[in-house]
DNA sequence: GAGTTTGAAACT
DNA sequence: CAGTTTCAAACTC
């Protein structure tokens, strides 16, 4: 907020980015108030690099802030209002991490703001020629307005601004988070559009992206994209400096914004150029409607990468070159450019996506995809921006995406936001894809991408008809920086096909990422595909457009050495060593990653992106009906992923590595609704017969079917209305009332029901970051694993081998959440044993053939090795309360998280947005999310603020992964197999690590089974980790709880227990919430990235 | 497909 | 919060 207002937007923007990057304090700020960051924002370096970079965008950038801020600040209250809290969030988040991004960078096209009313269209501007800037505007005139601002120098970045204030505020509203995100974008968006484009927001839905593109001083391409947030900017800014100077630092920001109906999306992705490199990835979503309660969905997702910066440069440079065979010439430019010629190309869709993607170089692409055929405008915008861009050679290369989804948003917080916005933009996408052309790879992979686009995009299609009142908007921004060291050519490969580049890069990358991601990360959630993809296995790997988003993600990843983050992240995937950026992809793509990578591909690639949704949703394969999952999903897509995904898009996740950490992603959380989503998407994108497959698959999965007789399926027993999906044809319900014309009806319910548990539709399976750490092995293994049940299970008499046992349902192995007696989870218990668990496992799947077989597909096994550290985790686990406590790791959130989750949980449980941040962001969202989960929601505010603090800590945490995903297989049927499989790993060794545990080992377990919704929660441990004391507590907890935790005897389990609430008297990191605690713990872990985190989270527990 | 089991959700 | 009831899925036959 403030950044915009701030004098100097652009600069102050930086200085967001500077200070989010370094200083984390103000990111915290951000969460709680995402205004009041602003400030530090103005500080940052970014910002005074960025003016340097670029004078047109400081002076721009003002009046965009300006504007935004207004636009931005009003709009959010109205979101908060009803889902909203999500969106606080988001904002949190997004300030925090926004910080002014781009500060310099931003652009306005000016046509915004005449157009923007229109925007809703719309458009890119790329303002042909970026350089031109706003002049494109008028082009732009449709919904987005882009300004282009050239940047200083070299580092040319390129914002993309969507801003649909309106739509935020408007529409909306829906998720604070995403609310966030838009006011950013708003007041970007203002300032560049200026007001009249903020009016046009306003009327809400419409879709208007505003592009900015700033070249840098020699490229003069900078593209900021606001939609997100400062952070991204912020963080992008001084990547670029950083980068620029130095060895090229990738950055990449995404934003997302996507409207439809009413649900925004955006994602960022931004690296921190921080000395240890960061990536954010930030992605927010927010619908104004959910499907119930009109939520909205954001998240942010914010990636930090620490590993060294030559290898993100690597990767960066890779992926460049990628790109570059994608589209040499423009490469230099902006990606972003590329992407929307892409998108352009793809189609004319009429949504916008804009993708920046931000180099070290600073290289941002930003894709706008909207429904419109804004996109096709934009495409030539861009390409012109491009070319110009190149042209100028530009070190730095954003790319931004936005996407404007009509109603769906909700149910694709994350993923699925960006799928839907992808999804709206399906048609586009597909036509994407088939533009998309230089993805080649991609091609397999987007088409699966593609194909989850579309499933989602069907939903959004279906929310979208229901609730076309509402507008949604997918706003994507996808913004990567490259470092400067890297020609221009990968920036402008990367710009120009920015998505598709991006994706492209990841493409090779990406298939290992989608593949692994398949297997593990997006395994986990949607493990099913990747079982099944897996198998595809080879196929996939051509497939792996999970990658798509995974690309987005990973591309981002990649520039940056966020990848590598990312993958670890992602834990499963992660394995492979790119793919550890892959992973993070992966995540991201599978979950909300998808989304973004959707965003970010449909602008460039949507394909990609759908593709790894498609691939999710291949695993779903069971699904046969595609048209149920499309109503349902269609409906619940947005609702489920709303509520899905705002709670847990609501949550903003950020992923940071700080050196190690690692980011997460956070992933999305609708596992099921994104399974569905990728269907649709899948069919989208497939477009042909392959689609179809996944899509019946898909929808086979994503689709729910419940047999209420007495609920009138306005309670959580019935499976569709907790899911978020409207009951459909296939149900066999009686007296049903969860129809689309009942959609008040079905709102009110929805509130009751949050009101008395906020977290009541967060995803039931949540991601605890493994670690970060990025132990390829784990991610390798698979396992990412940290996934596990929000609430965790009371099984008495299944053993947690059945499914009656949510855990097992949902492919998640129990966790120190779990109440269960006897548990002998097969994708881990609480015990934490992972091994065990999959020797269990194997017998299980022994007993269940099908779910071995997942398993070993995926290699699960392997993961084991991991596993022991596990073990004290469990343990620890084992107390339920103390899981909770525990769990808290999730929770972590930094302050900022705390406050953006509590908003999203209490506004509206069921549409929390999505929002990942930087790591800290991340955390919050995952936190939220998860911890939401975890405790009762109740805590979760509680401890959310406490947590709050924690989140930054976290960024391992944060990664969520998106695991999400899935659900539809589960319901498939099949009992036994839990789809997931994997997993195991499981915690065991992140408890015992420390408060992590979870994390660690968990398994990831893809949520194939029915629980669809995943969040990933930050480690908590790995901020425990950190915190030995965190741990302990923790441990603690479990002991309490269990027995099991005995069992470990893990030395730590008994310093641990001891005290619970020594932990949280300690206050160290643990805070405690209504009883339980939460033990933010990490703290400690995170701290580098974010002093604030680490403080928030400290102070909250104490 | 009917009936039983199960554990979550809802209610008190 | 705990205890009880209600509920619908999961499971069994
Ligand atoms: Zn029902
Ligand atoms: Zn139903
Ligand atoms: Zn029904
Ligand atoms: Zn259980
Ligand atoms: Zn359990
Ligand atoms: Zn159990």
């Amino acid at each position: 907020m403030r950044v915009g207002t701030s004098p100097q937007p652009e600069e102050d923007r930086l200085g967001f980015g500077a200070a989010m990057d370094s200083p984390e304090a103000t990111k915290v700020p951000v969460s709680s108030s995402a205004s009041v960051s602003s400030p530090p924002v103005k500080d940052s370096p970014f910002s005074s690099y960025a003016s340097s970079l670029s004078p047109i965008q400081c002076s721009n950038s003002r009046q965009g802030l300006r504007v935004y801020r207004d636009l931005n600040f009003p709009s959010p209250e109205p979101v908060f209002t009803s889902p909203h809290i999500t969106l606080p969030r988001k904002s949190d988040t997004v300030r925090s991490s926004l910080p002014l991004p781009l500060v310099g960078v931003e652009k306005f096209s000016v046509q915004d703001s005449n157009d923007r009313t229109t925007l809703p269209g719309n458009m890119l501007r790329s303002s042909a020629s970026m350089a031109q800037l706003n002049p494109s505007n008028n082009e732009f005139e449709g919904n987005p307005t882009s300004k282009h601002e050239t940047c200083g120098a070299s580092s040319s970045c390129v914002d993309v601004f969507l801003s649909d204030p309106s739509d935020v505020c408007d529409n909306s509203s829906a998720s604070p988070v995403c609310v966030s995100l838009d006011q950013e974008m708003h007041e970007r968006i203002q300032g560049i559009s200026t007001n009249s484009s903020e009016n046009q927001i306003e009327p809400c839905r419409e879709k208007f992206a505003c592009l900015k593109s700033v070249t840098a001083p020699s490229a003069s391409d900078l593209v900021d994209e606001f939609i997100a947030d400062p952070v991204e900017h912020s963080g992008t800014p001084d990547l670029q400096s950083k980068q620029g100077a130095v060895v090229p630092q990738v950055v990449c920001n995404d934003s997302v914004c996507s409207q439809e109906m009413n649900t925004q999306i955006d994602v960022s992705l931004v690296e921190k150029s921080l000395p240890s490199q960061t990536t954010e990835y930030m992605i927010s979503s927010s619908k104004a409607k959910d499907s119930f309660s009109g939520d909205e969905a954001s998240f942010l997702v914010n990636i930090s990468l620490d590993d060294g910066e030559d290898k993100i440069f690597d990767e960066a440079n890779e992926a460049v070159e990628v790109s570059l065979h994608e589209q040499p010439a423009s490469i230099t430019n902006n990606s972003s450019i590329d992407c929307h010629s892409f998108e352009a190309e793809a189609g004319a869709l009429d949504q916008q996506t804009k993708v920046n993607i931000v180099d070290q170089n600073n290289v941002s692409s930003v894709l706008n995809d909207k429904a419109n055929n804004d996109i096709s405008l934009a495409k030539t915008t861009i390409a012109s921006y491009f070319c110009h861009n190149v042209r100028d050679a530009r070190p730095q290369i954003s790319a931004q995406g936005l996407g404007e989804l009509n109603s769906t948003p909700q149910c694709l917080p994350e993923s699925l936001q960006n799928a839907q916005a992808v999804g709206d933009l399906d048609v586009s996408r597909e036509k994407v894809l088939l533009s998309a052309d230089n993805q080649i790879p991609f091609d397999e992979d987007s088409t699966q991408h593609q194909r989850g686009m579309r499933k989602r995009l069907q939903f959004e299609a279906v929310e979208k008809q229901k609730t076309n009142a509402e507008c949604s908007r997918f706003y994507t921004k996808f913004s990567c920086d490259i470092s400067c060291a890297e020609p221009p050519q990968t920036s402008v490969d990367m710009d120009t096909s920015d998505s598709c580049h991006l994706e492209s890069f990841e493409i090779p990358r990406m298939k290992k990422d989608c593949q692994a991601v398949s297997q593990s990360g997006p395994c986990k959630l949607i493990a099913k595909v990747d079982s099944s993809g897996q198998k595809k296995g080879g196929s996939f790997v051509p497939g792996p457009r999970p990658c798509g988003i995974g690309l987005h993600l990973n591309s981002i990843g990649n520039i940056g050495n966020n990848c590598c983050t990312v993958v670890q992240l992602l834990g499963k995937d992660s394995c492979m060593e790119d793919s550890s950026f892959l992973g993070d992809d992966d995540k991201l793509s599978q979950g909300s990653s998808s989304e973004l990578a959707s965003t970010g591909l449909i602008g460039k690639n949507p394909v990609t992106l759908t593709a790894n949704f498609e691939k999710p949703i291949p695993h779903s394969v069971g699904e046969d009906t595609a048209d149920k999952h499309l109503e349902n999903h269609v409906m619940e897509p947005p609702l489920s992923s709303v509520s899905f995904q705002t709670p847990q898009s609501e949550k903003a996740i950020q992923c940071s590595m700080q050196s190690k950490l690692t980011d997460r992603y956070v992933t999305p959380c609708n596992l099921k609704r994104p399974l569905p989503v990728d269907d649709s998407k899948v069919n989208l994108s497939s477009q042909s017969s392959p689609r179809k497959k996944r899509r019946k698959a898909v929808d086979t999965e994503s689709q729910k079917r419940c047999s209420c007789k007495r609920s009138k399926c306005l309670k959580l027993y019935c499976d569709c209305f907790a899911a978020g999906t409207f009951c459909s044809e296939l149900c066999g319900c009686l007296q049903c009332v969860n129809k689309p014309e009942n959609e008040d009806t079905i709102r009110e319910a929805k509130q009751q029901i949050e009101s008395r548990n906020p977290l009541a539709f967060a995803p039931k399976v949540v991601l605890c970051a493994s670690d970060p750490p990025k132990d390829n092995e784990e991610n390798m293994g698979k396992t990412p694993s940290s996934a596990r049940h929000k609430r965790g299970c009371n099984c008495k008499k299944s053993l947690c081998l059945k499914k009656y046992c949510e855990c097992y349902q949902a492919g998640v192995g129990c966790s120190f959440g779990c109440r269960c007696e006897g548990c002998k989870n097969t994708f881990g218990r609480r015990d934490g044993c992972i091994e065990i668990i999959e020797i269990e496992h194997k017998k299980s799947s022994e007993q269940s053939s099908e779910r071995d077989s997942s398993a070993e597909k995926l290699g699960i096994s392997e993961m084991k090795s991991r596993l022991t550290p596990l073990t004290p985790l469990i343990q620890v686990a084992s107390g339920v309360d103390v899981a909770k406590s525990l769990v808290p790791c999730s929770y972590y959130t930094s302050p900022e998280t705390s406050a953006s989750a509590l908003p999203y949980y209490e506004g509206s449980p069921g549409s929390p947005v999505n929002s990942i941040n930087k790591c800290a962001s991340i955390k919050d969202r995952d936190d939220a999310l998860s911890i939401i989960p975890y405790d009762s929601e109740l805590d979760f505010d509680i401890k959310v603020d406490t947590l709050s603090p924690g989140w930054d800590g976290f960024p391992d945490i944060c990664n969520l992964s998106p695991l999400a995903i899935t659900d539809g297989a589960p319901a498939s049927s099949k009992t036994k197999e839990p789809k997931v499989l994997q997993t195991r790993l499981f915690q065991g060794n992140s408890l015992a690590l420390g408060s992590l545990g979870w994390r660690c080992s968990p398994v990831t377990p893809l949520q194939q089974f029915g629980e669809s919704k995943i969040v990933v929660e930050p480690d908590t441990g790995s901020g425990l980790n950190k915190n030995p004391e965190d741990d302990t507590p923790e441990i603690l907890k479990e002991t309490c709880l269990p027995m099991e935790s005995v069992k470990t005897s893990s030395p730590k389990q008994k310093r641990i227990s001891p005290p619970k609430r020594l932990m949280e008297s300690r206050s160290s990191s643990s805070t405690i919430r209504n009883g339980r605690k939460f033990i933010l713990q990490s703290v400690p872990s995170f701290p580098p990235l974010t002093p604030y985190s680490n403080n928030s989270r400290d102070r909250g527990t104490t």
